[in-house]
DNA sequence: TCGGCAATGTGAGCGTTGTCCACATTCTAA
DNA sequence: TTAGAATGTGGACAACGCTCACATTGCCGA
């Protein structure tokens, strides 16, 4: 045969040709016209071909999510522990929400009900992550600037709320009001 | 006729009774199994019905996030405006979640990339009620307050941390700890 | 009082989805 | 080389969101 690229029989990277398909389609389109059939035409394959990388939709989404979760912490990794450190983990979920609002809603909103499954598991590694690159920090001053930094990215992402133009500088005035607030 | 209840072709308030049937529901089997037929068909109604009181399912699922913020603000509304009411109103979140993690999750994880949608509005009417139900506290306060409130909710709702046996005072060392390590 | 219209409910049906199945193709190890 | 594991296909099924034509009921003006 002649044909110039009759694309093979196998794929030879499905699975994370899905995941980017699946990442690309969330930012385009919004997780609600997120089908598994939608993703499998964007990779180029047919609708049950997912099926031999992921058990269902759900496992799909949990990976993209756990991905997310280590895009964070890598994020984090690179952060100096300085004095300013909390505002600047703060200020990395806003980034991080305001680059790809729909993994970050995915992320945060996956329903995990069972402790066991992948996310779950994935935010807790990534807040233990954050301990050990942050020793300088009590674990409660980190889980309350990572509640904080999810909250206030979500407000933003489901337009409630409107930072300035200079978020870090935003972030620092609301740590400080409610820091003065509740001492 | 002697038919002693057939039920009417009418039901009287069919609106309000596919609002509690959803809100059951969603805690019962989860977001994820939560159809516009179930819902129906737990009011013992056909599928078509719910048409004539929502333009479609994001509506009925729209309706009930306002409806859980207005609860919100109620809860808040009977809050005493003193030295720890930052810490209530963190804790008020925890308890709201915890009562009702189906809809908690549904009003923060709502996609509202148009601000005007009715659960946005609400989210901002609870955060402005909130400004004037504690006029002592700066909005920045506030809205920090909301965040972390929000945030940590999802944490636990999401199993990724669970609070010791006294929540409020596990809420009150986050803040003190952030404060702290951000002074 | 009655007649008609608006409001509200029904059942059937369309297109899409998640998932499964039997089968086809390719890769790989013995 | 060849058997079996891995990976892909098309077709099917039930459930879903949603729409339509039609049925039933409540209500208001003549």
């Amino acid at each position: 045969m002649l044909s110039v690229s009759t694309s093979p029989y196998h794929h030879g990277d499905l699975r994370n040709a899905l995941l980017r398909s699946a990442r690309a389609l969330l930012e385009r389109s919004g997780e609600a016209d997120l089908s598994l059939r939608s993703v499998a035409r964007d990779a180029g394959v047919s609708s049950a071909a997912p099926y031999r990388h992921f058990a269902d939709k759900d496992e799909l989404l949990a990976a993209l999510a756990a991905m997310g979760y280590r895009e964070l912490t890598e994020r984090f990794g690179s952060m100096p522990a300085t004095d300013g450190a909390l505002t600047d983990l703060v200020e990395g979920f806003l980034a991080f929400a305001e680059a790809e609002p729909g993994l970050f809603r995915l992320m945060f909103s996956y329903p995990c009900t069972r402790g066991d499954k992948e996310p779950a598991r994935a935010g807790r590694a990534a807040l233990e992550a954050l301990q050990h690159q942050l020793p300088g920090f009590s674990e409660e001053a980190l889980t309350g600037a990572w509640a904080l930094g999810h909250g206030l990215a979500a407000l933003i992402v489901h337009n409630q709320l409107s930072p300035g133009d200079d978020r870090r500088e935003y972030v620092a005035a609301i740590i400080k009001a409610a820091a003065k607030a509740s001492s």
